[in-house]
DNA sequence: CATGAATGAGCGTTCATTCAT
DNA sequence: TATGAATGAACGCTCATTCAT
């Protein structure tokens, strides 16, 4: 059962998801949380603090996961990585709002308070792959590394574009039943391709 | 000399970029463009139009060139994808502003009208892809095709991530005087790399 | 100690005389005299009657001390007068707050409620001025005496209004420390003159 | 004809004097001014300026008259004097709502940008009793003065107490048809008559 | 003679748009 | 292919108050 103040978030979550931010009006999520409207305000203290919340409440926990794969230590690096790739596509697919806000935000900077949020993440992430690869190439694992910025891009560009774009390209394709799990699992081994290729790994499979 | 319309567009079209539709007011843009408040309603009808308006006269003409390039003879297809590739890294480099409204559209979807020209404009580039996929497999110049959605997610996902985040990642790898410049050519030779591989392309450089 | 009634009361008072009524919010007031939210309609029903316990509050027994000099037999009518007088000098810096109250609500008209105390409170003075005047004529102290409504005008308009500017005044004269006991001498003994001849009092000092 | 930015003025204006800053709301200003809700925000910018607006239409000119007296060599210090305050007296009367709202302002102090007109339009007026002070002793009209701030505080408070207290006056000295009237001619004749006694000024009527 | 979550009306203001010229 | 005054709906938010505990 959730709180009446979780329950505004996710409502809200979905609407700016949907909508944008300014496009958004606090009666609408009152509305749809089916709460009175002088909520947001006393839960929050104002519509953009409830944004803000939106981002510490989704982005506690966000790559913890990540460090507790790096130290699985029967694992090699590369399946390590495939493995965080794995579970952040998952993390994309559960939280979908979330992450539709998250691109909106960083296209937009006009923002300050979310914009250090994403800022914090994004280097964060960086750091992450930085480290994938320093542990691959010290093993002899990976025999080359691509530019930090351009496989980060292309792998967060790859995931969130083919990911937004499901429903485009299944109707392009004329895809039918079961097509979104199909689809995620070619994308999942189309990465595996690209990045044994990127970082010169030897093909075992 | 900019005619008093396309004044309004080029206008309107920075501040949709900076704040997004919702947060830019007609006001606002009146101001920037040094007209009277009541000239977007006088020229395009209303708010809503102008910003289609926006849609039309950026997208208009976007794909002939890619065209053009097919019918080169005496190009090899990869280079022909390399060139449209760098026309495109061109092009949203020039219309900066139109590739963020572009960007921020796609993960909206509550606007109908600029929805119909954003899937439209998608397919075409599928279509695209698809054809100098099918060219380089009958001129046996490719030896594997990877799925069309993901190609070209890898392809705009890759441009236009790593074109948006350009000033964090400078930030995070501390780049100085000609960073951009070093940056985008590096951009375009890991892009033909990771295509000449995807497309089972012999290497010759 | 205060109770927690009084406590609420005299927050409130310092508040409304700061601010005035409609802008004060009942959250400053319990925030002030760190109660609850709800403290205010518990304790007296509603903001409304908050403001009117103040006036029941304040008006108890305000003018029985003068009634109390009226017997003092062995003073002289004047000396009776301005007696009163410099009870109700004292009474006004004691209660600052209260007469900053009384004063705006004697501009106002819309809050019927107090109104009604302050006509009775002000009937209630020009009695007593009456009362006064009367005995000095009969007595043979005066010799004459102004029309009621001014002589109550001078006295009240010249106390409340060198009372409310002794901050303007100060600073427009650059009076230093003890400047303020000092006008307050000054403007004691000012009345007195002004009141020996407005009554016709032979001088004796 | 009024304007409908005057129009505005006026009834804001007697709203305001009726019942304070706070309690009164725009919606309310622009039904009784028969205007839309948002014109006051086209006109004035907001509530605020409306009521800042009300202090600089009011008070432009206020104190000319009175400096046109002083230059009248005819008249002796005393009569100029009188004649300034008839004619304060007659503006008060005239410019009732706006008198309460400046009455009610000098109780406040919470509003610096009322404050700062307030101060300076006392001062004025504290300079200009000044000026009429020295020049009666200079010319041996006047025996003595008084402290200024006590002159001034009979004289503002006695005006401005009385012509408020009207309505009770005469309710309590059961005045009847042009009550009124007559209370202004011995209003006047009172303060002269205290004037010239505390000026020292011998009496010729 | 207490609490604090919750309410809904109303606040000042901004919005895209319309209208008379 | 112009103007700017004017409109009324909607905005985010605050208000005094109520209600279940």
């Amino acid at each position: 059962m959730l709180s009446k103040e979780e329950n505004i978030l996710i409502h809200a979550e979905q609407l700016f998801a949907e909508k944008g931010f300014a496009a958004t009006s606090t009666r609408e999520i009152c509305k749809a949380a089916n709460v009175n409207i002088s909520m947001i305000a006393y839960y929050f203290g104002s519509k953009d603090k409830l944004f803000e919340r939106i981002f510490e409440y989704r982005m506690q926990g966000g790559i913890t996961y990540a460090y507790q794969v790096l130290e699985m230590d029967h694992l090699k690096t590369i399946d390590k990585f495939l493995l965080i790739i794995d579970k952040y596509i998952e993390r994309v697919r559960t939280l979908k709002s979330f992450y539709l806000i998250l691109q909106r935000e960083q296209i937009n900077n006009n923002n300050p308070s979310t914009q250090k949020f994403i800022r914090e993440f994004k280097k964060n992430y960086l750091k992450l792959f930085q480290e994938i690869l320093n542990t691959g190439i010290r093993k002899g694992e990976f025999k080359q590394t691509p530019e930090l910025a351009f496989l980060h891009s292309t792998v967060t560009g790859t995931i969130l574009t083919s990911l937004n774009a499901i429903t485009t390209y299944k109707e392009f394709l004329n895809g039918g039943e079961g097509f979104e799990e199909e689809y995620i699992t070619q994308l999942k081994a189309y990465l595996k391709k690209i990045l044994k290729y990127l970082l010169g790994h030897e093909k075992n499979d």
